[in-house]
DNA sequence: GACCAGGTCCTTG
DNA sequence: CAAGGACATGGT
């Protein structure tokens, strides 16, 4: 029953192609990955334009800029002291190891995930979207949602690499597609699929689907 | 006022 | 390994 093919039909003709991060630059794409821990999109939009009128949007230039600067350019997006740091700390490393953001992406991607790991502040789910969006190597990446979304809906509850392994073993290994997919489940997270552990209204429980547990999204 | 956001790290049991 | 807290601003 975990036809991961279907639901993104599904979620395609419901939401469209979504097209994440089309035609940003790739340090803009990074810093986005970062900023955007744990915190809306709508917040991270505006710490990236105080950085983009600082001049501050790129990597060398962070590499380079003094903390409480960047402290204050960067503060709309929540946690503004761990993730100046974390901004700097990555963008120091950078442009010591690889002397720049393309150096570093261009490895493979076992070599730069696990190079990307090691930096503080770089979790799974930064280090898969660095890869994935900026890099743009096919790796998918998980999310809080898709986790949720895929317990209710196909009823099985993994950890991050293993379903990780399990949705990239379902679906063809296209950049694009994962890119997309990853968002329609981000998409589809915000309408549906919020963290109260009980979700009634969830069109996505058990309880409110026969068969086809996302037959709702087709209609 | 409560709850949540496109997580990660550190400490405990 | 699982659970819990810290980190912080801004929208609903």
């Amino acid at each position: 029953m975990d036809d991961f093919s279907s639901l993104y039909r599904a979620l395609r003709r419901r939401f469209g192609f979504l097209n994440w991060w089309p035609g940003e630059t790739k340090d803009e794409i990074v810093i986005g990955s970062i900023l955007t821990q744990q915190t809306s999109w709508a917040n991270v939009e505006k710490a990236i334009c105080n950085l983009k009128s600082a001049k501050m949007l790129s990597i060398a230039a962070i590499s380079k800029a003094d903390l409480s600067t960047l402290q204050k350019l960067v503060r709309p997006s929540g946690f503004y002291r761990q993730k100046a740091l974390r901004l700097k700390g990555f963008a120091r490393y950078v442009m010591k190891k690889h002397g720049s953001l393309e150096g570093m992406l261009s490895q493979d991607i076992k070599t730069l995930r696990d190079e990307l790991l090691g930096i503080n502040g770089i979790g799974k789910e930064t280090a898969d979207s660095i890869i994935l969006y900026a890099a743009e190597k096919p790796i998918f990446v998980i999310d809080a949602y898709t986790i949720r979304i895929v317990e209710r809906v196909f009823g099985i509850s993994l950890g991050y690499d293993e379903l990780q392994e399990k949705i990239e073993r379902s679906i063809d290994s296209n950049v694009e597609l994962y890119k997309d997919f990853h968002a329609q489940f981000v998409e589809l997270g915000k309408h549906y699929c919020k963290t109260k552990p009980v979700c009634t209204s969830c069109p996505l429980n058990k309880q409110c689907a026969t068969g086809n547990r996302y037959q709702h999204l087709t209609n």
